[in-house]
DNA sequence: GTGAAATATGGGTACGTACCCGATAATCCA
DNA sequence: TGGATTATCGGGTACGTACCCATATTTCAC
């Protein structure tokens, strides 16, 4: 609306030029750090760039240049089965490709099958050739994980790990939870529900529960043991492993358990699927046993809503994926610092404030 | 990195000029509504554009037209007395602007003193004399707030309000907590504290505490009644208004309550003030009285940590702020669809997840 | 010292849009 | 009918950067 001013420019490759006595061209080829420069003309057109301290406009850049960005994302896909978790994720990375389309990016998303390591393979090997500028991927197959990351660097293409984390890779970010941390949260939020004498049950649902180190939600019942311990609970904490995912094999052991430890107060799943075990209680009409599990997916929700589960402990995963392609961004385009590390808030969900965190 | 493809243009205006026979400058013309264009023309190029389904460049509009875009920023000083509070919306703006500054967006701000309605109009004042793009407004005073936003829509500058709203006025958006289901929601975490026969004190501490439709604590307290009768819980609710904010009158105020009414097991406090409860408490000794309250100002965090307080409900400040800019970038540059209300998640914290809400 | 090859440099155009300015056609008034 | 005014339109340049192509300079083998 307001006039636009046209004053001669101050700054910019033309006056590199002018003060340097040398041609554009010639301000271009050192910047883009191409040959055929003298090492006279490289050195006086250089200091003459650190005198200006110049910022190269990225709106010029991006018009001249018409390279288009390629993102790919790699994350499970959204399915029944993790109760359309993935689903959110998506959607932040639809919201954030809508907004830097404008400046020439481009996202493209593949999917994997979180029960298939080949098919993490599979689309890993579609995104390397694909010749992509930058990589969004959720390692959820560690080893899978790092033989891509690796072709990744060997490429010189930038990646970002979202949800879970493989410290030791040369990630350009991390965006996810601290999942010991979530844990300790979890002990506390316990300790708010239980009653003295209640003995507290950890379940973990997953068809493969193996190392301490990696698997994320051992990661988190270490956080809860944590909290007990520094804060001297002495409940008894009772556990189970559960790796058929199947829901009627969940309710047995639930119920097996439940008969077998009448004083069980308080389920804590460490994952989504702690639907399965609301839907068990809910079932069976026990409605003395709190709940306490994760992720906020459709199905926990309803649960959140009817009393049947207490608390369900998330990290916004829809702004978690906005943040991944953002930067990506950020650093690909804008040329900004982004964080090694961001940890995504923990959000308490309860019936309550459920509403505002829907994605 | 990979070569830049140059193929030739299938669409802008280059393409519209082409198809319409007539000259880029006839385009843009009709683009930008400027006269000088006959009927028959105008309908020409308007029907070639809706048949490309037209979308300019903002890249080449940005670089041609060297516009500045200016936003305007008006929130309280960042003071002593309301605990640093506004420094976290400072941060998130701050941040928004080193993002979008490349996209040629100034942003600067303007302080107002809270307890000075006049100061607040003195800075509206100098925005509306600087000629700003948008404006990103705390509405601290109403009546002073819609003079202000009355004025901006006569000059046609949209404007964003943040932290609290005003319904009526014609925003382009509002960013900030939907403070009656805040107040519902400290009802239930209330109720997860509170013991069979507890007495709950709510504490209202402002100095100005006037009609309900308007006030920010009332809408609060409001939420919490709200919580105890749906969910018929039958502990008594005390309730005082504090209008006098030192911290020596609190004291008195607090201390008398507790003697006259000693079956007070919980006091829950509007706004930020609850620090000046929790020193109290912490002073006096008394801790069989748990405390909740509002906003994770550095004094609130540190009650927290050392268990006076034990939760505090919250909305993020910095992302809030970051959104009111970045709300402004995505309708007046990108011209994106921005949602009219967006309520920030409202974040419950508790010593253990109180570190991922620092900022 | 001469030629060619290798190196170094500059000129110019393009990206998509905005906007100035000059040219032409239509209209008006006397 | 002619001159002047106004409406309508097109040509051309600019924004800041990237990159192609041509030219100038140096290097080096013989």
């Amino acid at each position: 609306m307001a006039k636009a001013k046209r004053p001669k420019p101050q700054n910019g490759v033309k006056e590199i030029a002018r003060r340097a006595n040398v041609a554009l061209a010639t301000v271009d080829r050192v910047i883009h750090g191409r040959p055929g420069v003298s090492k006279k003309t490289l050195e006086k057109v250089k200091k003459v760039i650190e005198e200006m301290n110049y910022r190269p406009n990225i709106i010029g850049r991006r018009l001249a240049s018409m390279k288009e960005y390629h993102f790919a994302v790699l994350i499970p896909e959204i399915a029944e089965e993790s109760g359309f978790f993935w689903q959110a994720p998506a959607d932040g990375i639809q919201l954030a490709a809508e907004e830097i389309k404008s400046m020439g990016v481009n996202v493209s998303s593949f999917f994997f099958n979180q029960n298939d390591p080949h098919s993490f393979v599979t689309n890993a090997d579609k995104i390397l050739k694909g010749k992509f500028d930058g990589v969004l991927l959720a390692p959820f197959f560690i080893e899978e994980s790092i033989a891509f990351t690796n072709a990744c660097e060997k490429r010189n293409i930038p990646y970002v790990f979202m949800n879970s984390d493989i410290p030791d890779q040369k990630s350009l970010s991390y965006i996810g939870p601290d999942l010991y941390a979530s844990g300790y949260l979890g002990g506390q939020l316990i300790s708010f529900l239980l009653k003295p004498d209640d003995h507290v049950l950890i379940v973990n649902i997953s068809r493969e529960i193996k190392n301490i180190r990696q698997n994320r939600l051992l990661r988190k019942e270490e956080g809860v043991r944590s909290y007990f311990m520094r804060n001297k609970i002495k409940n008894e904490i009772l556990k189970i492993d559960i790796t058929n995912v199947d829901e009627k094999v969940v309710e047995k052991k639930i119920l097996d358990m439940l008969a077998t430890h009448p004083r069980i107060g308080l389920i804590f799943v460490t994952n989504s699927r702690v639907v399965s075990v609301a839907k068990c209680l809910e079932k069976n009409f026990i409605n003395h046993v709190r709940i306490i599990g994760y992720d906020l997916i459709q199905a926990g929700m309803e649960y959140l809503k009817n009393g049947v589960i207490d608390f369900l402990i998330c990290q916004k995963p829809q702004e978690q994926a906005y943040r991944g392609i953002m930067t990506l961004y950020h650093h690909l385009i804008l040329n900004l610092k982004v964080p090694e590390i961001y940890h995504m808030p923990i959000d308490i969900v309860t019936k309550e404030n459920s509403a505002y965190y829907k994605n």
